[in-house]
DNA sequence: CTAGTAGTTTAGAATCATTCTCAGTCTCAT
DNA sequence: ATGAGACTGAGAATGATTCTAAACTACTAG
């Protein structure tokens, strides 16, 4: 039922009793070449805004790169025990005015933080409602297409301009289960 | 390109280029008689969980049901300036612990909250970016069925038990465009 | 090199949505 | 009527996040 065919990350799964392929990968792993563009857009990103890349801000970009899921204040005080909690919020307040972080409100007290979709790739999150913690995913095609269809109709019919949507899937993690 | 197809919160809509049809409805008003059986149901979820039906509490029923969108505190104050906030918030905390009530994050400070879909019915959010109004949307078959089968994947693939998701579009809203 | 300007850092205080406490009140079954 | 348990509301407390103010650093013009 459910076949790894690629890397370790990969699957396509076949859901019984429907048509649709439904294919899901996690995102995958950087290459380290994939690091160093990303840090130089984020470099561009705060040059463009007044801003400098210091250690501090290099710091907190490192530790999204390398959870690969959004972070929560607590993640990156775990990563970075020497950075006060005060700077780390206005690291990540600075990112956001540059256009390089967005935070997102998850099913806890904790808001979390990961690098713009434009600096990635589009993707979404599992929510467990047990723990609280945030998983990436990236959805099959087919799904992608339908919702901008849909995402079309609702600009017009309601009068409402839509800039980018989000689909959230609310559950237990495997290690809440 | 748009069409009205019923009465005035429906409409078809066909976006150019794209095969798939794209239907969208607001939540309909409520008919005195849905408001009734709401109002039994969340006796009887109330009834279940050892606690009573109050007035404060029907009250702050009433707010959900008439303005048909998940509510601010602020807007439980502005419906209800007699009730205390913190009674407000405890009733909410009841109601949210009977699964009478959600509560949901959007893009500002303020929880929202609405009743579970368990006693309206499935449906989604538009939220303004700009002054965090969120507006409920219900989504076309296709795009449920497609999503559906996409969260099948998601839970065996991922080790991840999927309860419920959101499909929330972010934009600006009529008021702010 | 040297001072000026402007961005950066951080400890601690402040903010404020939300939750908690507790004393008084109400309901209902007996 | 009475006791147990639920309900209410004013105010205090909590705690994630933001703000402040003072010291620090990187860059640049002279
Ligand atoms: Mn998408
Ligand atoms: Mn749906
Ligand atoms: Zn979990
Ligand atoms: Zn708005």
């Amino acid at each position: 039922m459910k076949a790894k065919i690629g890397q370790a990350e990969r699957w396509v799964f076949r859901p019984p009793g429907l048509a649709v392929v439904v294919e899901l990968m996690r995102r995958p792993v950087l290459t380290e070449q994939e690091r160093v563009e990303i840090h130089d857009s984020v470099q561009r990103c705060l040059t463009r805004y007044g801003q400098r890349y210091t250690d501090g801000r290099r710091a907190i970009i490192e530790v999204l790169l390398t959870l690969r899921r959004p972070v929560s204040i607590t993640d990156i005080e775990d990563a970075l025990p020497q950075l006060p909690r005060s700077s780390a919020y206005r690291h990540l307040a600075d990112l956001q005015a540059a256009s390089v972080v967005s935070r997102l409100a998850g099913t806890d007290d904790f808001a979390r933080f990961e690098l713009v979709e434009e600096l990635t790739e589009h993707h979404h999150h599992l929510l467990c409602t047990y723990c609280g913690r945030v998983t990436d995913v990236v959805s099959p095609v087919e799904l992608e297409r339908t919702v901008t269809g849909y995402l079309k109709g609702l600009a017009k019919a309601e009068g409402f301009i839509a800039q980018s949507h989000r689909i959230d899937v609310f559950g237990l993690c495997s290690s809440c289960r």
